[in-house]
DNA sequence: GTCTATACATCGATAGAC
DNA sequence: GTCTATCGATGTATAGAC
């Protein structure tokens, strides 16, 4: 729901009817308004580390750095697109929530997997898989950002996680660039 | 301040203060906060197009179409990052935007600058720059996803535009992978 | 633990004087 | 054109019965 209909305009109205409670009886389980979505945010980005994490070890100890890193786009891209709700909702509402539960959330919650990630990266570098003139947390923020905002995609340009994790991967790796046309790119600025 | 604030959390009376004014004040102006932030909307994406459409004629005649490419993702960057604030509260708040607001936006105010974007990447393929096995819409989508999202870095992760598009550029035109490890994440899903 | 009822605050919008 | 004053709606949060 949050994912929908934003931060501000999804009331505990409609969330206890979602859930077949009264407004009132909300206030059972949680303090407030702020304390129940910082609770969603945190279950989501878990729910969201776990799946990618799983998607790494199923490629068991062979795999090299950059195929966990294929596997973890791959994990991520169907988080967000439509494997766990609660990630499309962390996409979107980050922007919207109060200055002081964001600030905390990015905190907590976001490094850990802001690590994994970093993680991946720093082992494909380590084994001389990827280049090493990168900034590596500036990447894994562009991978990252390119994924998280098809939230935000318009509906006719809708693509399966799989179809815009592998145009994602193939950019990446291989560089979208025919032949040698990037050397004159680096050029620039 | 919508950048900063949001869309629902930024009160008319804000405004009217920063405009120096009061809150009754903004009626004479605008019918309502929606037909404010719409133009507001309107205003910086056309801004952000214009910026782009510079940077671009400023290579003259010559430049190859990825050079032209490279450019428009600086321009972005720059906008996005510092300097058109307009193209930041964009980015930050379609997201939360009444739903008639947003597919008006979309509609109306995003598509001619999706298209100047999808004719700088048709123009690379037509000249053999680009690959032909890459869906250049979602490329598109993705690389301007990319940095908009840098509107919700942390602050310590905050670089500035040259950087970041330049690191962006590195990655999409030459690859991320130093030999051929690309081979084998093709095969992957 | 869930309900009803309501207090309380916020904020967009309107009215009307100057 | 800008102000002051206020209405009215909305929605979070609380009180208290069951």
């Amino acid at each position: 729901m949050f994912s929908e209909t934003g931060y501000a305009a999804t009331r505990l109205t409609d969330i206890a009817e979602a859930a077949d409670v009264k407004q009132g009886s909300l206030y059972y389980y949680f303090d407030s308004k702020d304390t129940l979505v910082a609770e969603m945010l945190r279950v989501g980005l878990q729910k969201t580390h776990e799946h990618v994490v799983t998607a790494i070890d199923a490629l068991g100890d062979q795999a090299t750095a950059t195929a966990r890193l294929a596997a973890a786009i791959h994990a991520h891209a169907e988080a967000v697109i439509e494997a766990v709700d609660y990630t499309a909702a962390n996409a979107r509402i980050v922007g919207q929530l109060p200055d002081e539960l964001r600030k905390r959330h990015i905190r907590v919650d976001q490094r850990p997997y802001g690590q994994l990630w970093d993680g991946l990266l720093s082992d494909a570098r380590a084994a001389g898989e990827i280049r090493d003139d990168l900034d590596l947390q500036t990447l894994r923020l562009l991978i990252l950002g390119s994924l998280n905002w098809t939230v935000e995609w318009p509906d006719r340009a809708k693509r399966s996680p799989e179809r815009v994790a592998n145009i994602l991967i193939a950019a990446l790796f291989d560089g979208i660039t025919t032949g040698d046309h990037s050397v004159q790119m680096q050029a620039g600025a």
